[in-house]
RNA sequence: GCCGCCUUAGCUCAGUCGGUAGAGCGAUUCACUCGUAAUGAAUAGGUCGUCGGUUCGAUUCCGACAGGCGGCUCCA
């Protein structure tokens, strides 16, 4: 038996080793019972992989980002046995790891109810106790072929491989098929049977025993390689992690999302409502909501003139030849509501904001001296999503965006642009998200009769934009074929305060609808020129800003957006009087401020108030009456007592202005 | 739009193996006036999502539709 050296490679050291030929990974991890897997030459191997000479080798432990993958990749696997043992006829889609878990598809007659899956995770159960191994085992595409006749699917992918598409097949194919050589993992029983394969590149984990804590979540209908041309395949969604305990701080994160939800805030804050009578996907805001709404559009209308925007006004709707002209019934009529027929023209609810602004622009004769010209107002539009899609305040059918288009030269463009991008990170700072990146999303080049202009117009589009958005110094991720039908756009993806990201702000180069509405100025040198435009949404929508709002904050709103912010409590009813005197001050200060002289007892309007969330409550019996105080109690608790009145005001007014929360 | 699940009082939810329903919170009224998260009592409140079908009889079974939830596709 001849040697073979290999480095092992542990946080920084390397540990150069001198082994026998022949030897498995999981040899020199024998002591660590958390290691799973191992990293040879920069590829995940399994533990059983044979290293070869000169190799380096590193562990891959179970709780590391690449383990967690495995773990539930491996579970992925369980759950797939698990299902054609329970139901023979199932056919299997595809199985991949996705954060905080894992999916497999199945084609079956009929649908998974939720006692199946109990069934399925019962069985999951019996087979992980059952210590069943991983095996790898090589395999030509023909034999792979002819051992997986029964399952269309995966020879399907086996063909996709050939024709170099399997990356591109569907979200996680490539975990079954590789680029290399097919692979199928075998489930062996401890007496050598083989209990289940799997067409699968690996790697996995050594046994199913090593699976630690897991659970299946739901299950839903998902379309074959993600085309909604093909079949429904039905999906189960299961979560693994390395330990009971990750696991349960798993569900709890998950319940905590579920606290935040702004559609239960929405209801138990008594924010807004979406009455079935309306329609879905339309909200109507109530007035607690109302006073968060109107906080938040003054202060950006200000804050859009202080960046030398002209506030305008446009109807919602109009008739159908502007949006021809616009590009929108060409290219986007699936997403806007049908048309009225009226007086002999068929009428459009507007989905966008932009052609009215440029009916604005070409309204006279504009000189170079006017450019950048900034339009700016609260534009409704109402857009026909898909039933299935719309969700709380995040996808609505009527939206107000706070949308703006800059009419520049081609040469002010990039100053424009990156203005705008200041402005807009700025605002969403001032409204306690100082968290994101950026997404540039660009044309698919397959796909060009989803979008107008020529491929010149587009390169300096894209080039121009992704310049800008590279000058910002901010993370910036590519999302191809995601451009508007008439230009590239810069997105602002806002993490919140759970780690949560939210598409946010726009701005698109737009140099075609310039062009279709015949859009000019008049330069120096007395030619005629077209403008580029430049849109702008800052929140996005208001409706969809303010939902994240609300679970950015848990409801608990920063004194200055709270639709209460200062919550009176007497003592007793004979202190009803003194803080109705108190209130009438805080509120000629601005403050909103209410009195609870209800006959409810001081400790249940303290927790009314604090389930309401206002974040301060102004407590007064004999003690503050007597000096002229009052007493502080905040959302977290913690009180301030006898602070005099004057001060009070001080302190409630100054973090208001301030906008900080408390 | 597609697949599955769901819809009982303002909210959260029981219940009826087919004979028209109940709790807690909330609301209203009365009593109580209390120093930092629920005082007590009484009262009101429901054509059991809508429309059809089966049935002597439907909130319950079946169907269609609407709305919601979880996904897929799509998106501010």
């Amino acid at each position: 038996m001849s040697e073979i050296k290999v480095t092992v490679i542990a946080a920084d050291e390397r540990d150069e080793r001198t082994l026998t030929t022949g030897t498995k990974a999981w040899e020199l991890f024998v002591e660590d019972p958390s290691v799973i897997a191992a990293r040879v030459d920069g590829a995940l191997r399994d533990l059983a992989h044979e290293l070869a000479d000169g190799a380096e080798v590193e562990a891959v432990a179970i709780d590391s980002a690449d383990g967690r993958d495995i773990l539930r990749h491996s579970t992925a696997h369980v759950m797939a046995q698990a299902v054609q043992e329970l139901f023979p006829d199932a056919k299997l889609g595809i199985g991949p790891p996705v954060e905080n878990g894992f999916y497999y598809d199945f084609d079956v007659e009929t649908p998974f109810v939720p006692e199946d899956l109990e069934k399925i995770e019962s069985r999951m159960r019996k087979i992980v106790k059952e210590g069943q191994k991983f095996s790898r085992r090589p395999i030509s595409d023909a034999d792979a072929v002819a051992e997986l006749k029964d399952e269309p699917y995966k020879i399907e992918l086996i063909g996709l491989k050939g024709s170099g598409n399997a990356e591109g097949a569907a979200e996680g194919a490539s975990v079954e098929v590789g680029a290399g050589e097919l692979t199928i993992y075998d489930n062996v029983r401890r007496n050598g049977d083989v209990a289940w394969g799997d067409l699968c590149r690996g790697p996995h984990l050594p046994t199913t025993k090593r699976i630690p804590a897991f659970k299946l979540m739901r299950s839903a209908a998902a379309y074959w390689r993600g085309d909604e041309n093909n079949k429904q395949l039905q999906r189960i969604y299961g979560t693994a992690w390395e330990s009971k305990e990750a696991l349960e701080e798993h569900l709890h994160r998950i319940e905590e999302a579920e606290r935040r939800d702004h559609r239960k805030l929405g209801r138990d804050l008594d924010l807004f409502s979406f009455p079935d009578e309306i329609g879905s996907g339309l909200v109507v805001f109530h007035p607690k909501g109302g006073v968060i709404k109107r906080e938040m559009e003054d202060y950006v209308r200000r804050r859009h003139i202080e960046e030398g925007f002209d506030y305008v006004g446009t109807p919602h709707i109009s008739k159908e030849g502007l949006f021809h002209t616009s590009g929108h019934l060409p290219y986007y009529a699936d997403t806007m509501f049908p048309p009225i027929e009226f007086e002999g023209a068929n009428y459009y609810l507007k989905a966008m904001n932009c052609p009215m602004h440029n009916l604005i622009f070409r309204s006279r004769g504009r000189s170079y001296r006017e450019l950048p010209l900034r339009l700016f107002e609260f534009g409704s539009v109402y857009r026909y999503e898909k039933s299935g899609v719309v969700h709380g305040l995040t996808r609505v059918r009527g939206l107000t965006q706070d949308d703006s288009h800059s009419y520049v030269t081609p040469e002010q463009a990039p100053g424009e642009i990156k203005h705008l991008l200041d402005f807009v990170l700025g605002l969403l700072r001032d409204f306690g998200l100082d968290d994101y990146y950026l997404e540039m999303s660009t044309r698919d080049d397959s796909k060009k009769d989803k979008f107008v202009g020529s491929d010149e117009d587009w390169a300096v589009a894209t080039q121009v934009l992704e310049d800008v958005a590279k000058e910002t110094g901010l993370e910036l991720v590519p999302d191809p074929g995601g451009a508007a039908f008439y230009g590239p756009k810069i997105s602002v993806q806002a993490r919140d305060a759970i780690g949560r990201t939210w598409q946010m702000s726009t701005i698109q180069y737009d140099f075609n609808q310039p062009k279709g509405f015949g859009l000019e100025y008049q330069a120096a040198d007395g030619s005629r020129q077209q403008p580029v435009m430049i849109h702008s949404a800052k929140f996005g929508s208001i409706e969809r800003f303010f939902g994240v709002l609300v679970e950015h904050y848990a409801g608990s709103f920063p004194p200055w957006l709270a639709p209460v912010q200062v919550q009176a409590i007497p003592i007793a009813e004979r202190h009803n009087d003194y803080l109705a005197e108190v209130a009438a001050r805080f509120r000629a200060a601005g403050v909103r401020v209410e009195v609870d002289d209800s006959d409810d007892r001081m400790q249940k309007k303290i927790r009314n108030a604090q389930l309401q969330k206002v974040p301060f409550m102004l407590i007064a019996g004999d003690d503050d009456m007597a000096a002229g105080a009052v007493s502080f109690r905040y959302r977290d608790g913690h009180q301030d007592n006898g602070v005099s009145v004057d001060d009070a005001i001080a302190r409630v007014t100054e973090a208001i202005a301030a906008r900080t929360q408390v």
